[in-house]
DNA sequence: CTTGAAGCTATAGTGGCTGTAGGTTGTATC
DNA sequence: GATACAACCTACAGCCACTATAGCTTCAAG
């Protein structure tokens, strides 16, 4: 029978099988087209979407989001500023994580200094500084 | 009957109840004496043990490498160079996740731009940016 | 002694998959 | 046409770190 395989989805996405079915059951993807024998056939609409959701994932898109990315296609009428809404607010999400981390790294940085260069005798001031929230310097 | 009742630890360390039983039941928290009537009683060494939990967690350490930074305290001799290592394994993680967060985040913001300042007829150019890894400056 | 907040256990759900078990189908080769 | 075997199928359990719910019991203050 004509068209792509599950595995050949997966070869030419990198997505897993496995994650192909997940987001066919998560109504990401259609129901595809079925053998006689019941095994699914998919055409290069398909492709495109599983490629489109594969890439919105690794932009770190939830699925939710990616669901409503893929309905905005759908209907390309003012879909501009829904997209950018949904594009703008993952910016925004990924800017505070990142500043988040930098705290964190910065206070470890100093847990870690904090002890360096101490005898094996005494008890590890990094242990210390992590028992004691007050001893820190920045929120997090 | 003396002692901290679980609700008064949660008030403490800002871990909810629930969170703390959690805990209990993975081995972090010892199980607790208990009334007649068996409601969990803490004393303070529960409690210093919680708050290093919680501070831990906060720093975004697994409860695993908390299992084992306790496991530290509890022999400190020798413990410098584990601690060390749990720590700045820690911070490369960190430091990983920032790097990669800031490649996320330039490239949204360019398939942002691609698109502002087009009129509403045509189809959105986030969507088709989203949809062609091709289009990628860097890789994710 | 009554009231009601706080405690208890057990179980299911979250997100985004991954892994397993146990069976069936498609295709290439003989 | 037979056979072998990779690839496919469904259904369900597990991962992490919790969170939520239901339905019950206990503690402590008034």
């Amino acid at each position: 029978m004509q068209g792509h395989s599950i595995g050949l989805l997966s070869k030419r996405t990198g997505v897993k099988v496995t994650t192909i079915r997940y987001y066919e059951g998560r109504g990401l993807l259609p129901d595809p087209g079925r053998t006689g024998g019941g095994q699914r056939r998919y055409g290069d609409a398909e492709l495109d979407r599983l490629s489109f959701i594969a890439h919105a994932r690794q932009l770190g898109f939830d699925l939710d989001a990616i669901a409503e990315l893929i309905a905005l296609q759908e209907t390309p009428h003012a879909a501009h500023g829904d997209a950018h809404r949904i594009a703008k607010d993952r910016i925004i999400e990924i800017r505070d994580r990142i500043a988040r981390l930098r705290r964190l790294e910065a206070e470890l940085v100093r847990v870690v200094k904090s002890c360096d260069g101490q005898s094996d005798g005494q008890p590890c001031r990094v242990l210390n500084a992590l028992a004691d929230h007050q001893a820190c310097e920045s929120e997090h």
